[in-house]
DNA sequence: ATACCTCCCTGTGTGC
DNA sequence: TGCACACAGGGAGGTA
């Protein structure tokens, strides 16, 4: 599944194959992809022909391709990969992947860009560009509330620890609010809780200032060895934009680890449902706290 | 305002 | 063998 990691290996990838390249055409073959282009495949597709593409950018799990101006305002294509969305490059003659959702030839006949998302939660839009709130230049309009992520200049770790330190609610609900701390899922959440070694029912506002600097600075570590080697391809839903897996899986400490021997105390991971989707965490190193 | 819940999707794996 | 269902989960949008 796709998170900052992830998304920052796929923005790399891009970058290389489709900075200075203009459109020549662009294909919705399915409308749920561009969903939340309110204008419809049509305009999104028609919008696409002929702008050139300048280097990917990306903020959070968001990545957007910046357009050349046109005389218009500043515009980007924004994808956000959701649970199974793939950016591929390729020969444009390859065969079509059974999950295909948006095609983009390019007028020098090169390899195209495609989106391929399985469980179609990703989406594509054509967006306004804005200014950043936290000054990183323009960002796309759609997610100028996130905040930035912990790999960017941007991100101002004070403002993240006192507004975790504000807010009542758990630990690993405040890490998944990406108007807090853009970036991290399911995953890497499990994961800087466990190098943490916090619970993640710990209530935000009971965390001292030295262990809400601890996890935001488990999260950092954890995600920046991640995209060091590829990312992670637990379900093999996540690839690369020339479709190989990352190595993360294997350094994994609590994600998906239920039943195993916990790699610090030999305590078997402990599985939780939390906001109807799965928690791991090692119960003897990560204390559930006393009150919840 | 904040906190938290439901829903959208489809392929894979498991149990009966 | 085939069917039913649990599971994966980000974020929009709603409720209290």
């Amino acid at each position: 599944m796709p998170e900052l990691p992830e998304v920052e290996v796929v923005r790399r990838g891009l970058a290389g194959w489709v900075t200075g390249r203009t459109i020549a055409a662009a294909e919705v073959l399915h409308p749920r992809a561009v969903r939340r282009h309110v204008a419809g495949a049509g305009d999104f597709a028609g919008r696409l022909a002929g702008r050139t593409v300048a280097a990917p950018r990306r903020r959070g799990k968001y990545l957007w391709l910046p357009l050349a101006e046109d005389g218009g305002p500043a515009e980007a294509v924004l994808a956000h990969l959701g649970m199974s969305g793939q950016l591929l490059v390729g020969d444009p003659g390859r065969e079509r992947e059974k999950h295909l959702r948006v095609r983009a030839l390019f007028d020098d006949g090169g390899h195209d860009l495609r989106f391929v998302d399985q469980r179609t939660f990703g989406h594509l839009m054509l967006t306004e560009m804005v200014p950043d709130p936290f000054g990183a230049g323009l960002v796309p309009a759609p997610i100028s509330h996130i905040a930035a992520d912990p790999l960017e200049d941007a991100f101002d770790e004070e403002a993240f620890i006192g507004a975790l330190r504000r807010k009542r609610t758990g630990i690993k609900r405040a890490l998944l609010d990406q108007s807090l701390i853009s970036g991290v899922g399911n995953i890497y959440a499990d994961e800087a809780l466990w190098r943490a070694r916090l619970h993640w029912a710990r209530p935000s506002d009971s965390l001292t200032r030295a262990e809400a600097a601890r996890v935001l600075e488990a999260a950092r570590e954890v995600m920046g060895a991640a995209l060091a080697v590829g990312g992670t391809s637990f379900d093999s839903l996540y690839v690369n934009v020339n479709g190989e897996s990352g190595y993360f899986e294997r350094s994994l400490e609590a994600y998906g680890r239920r039943g195993e021997p916990c790699r610090r105390c030999g305590t078997p991971i402990h599985r939780e449902e939390f906001m109807n989707r799965s928690s791991y965490s090692c119960p003897t190193c990560q204390k559930r706290p006393r009150r919840v």
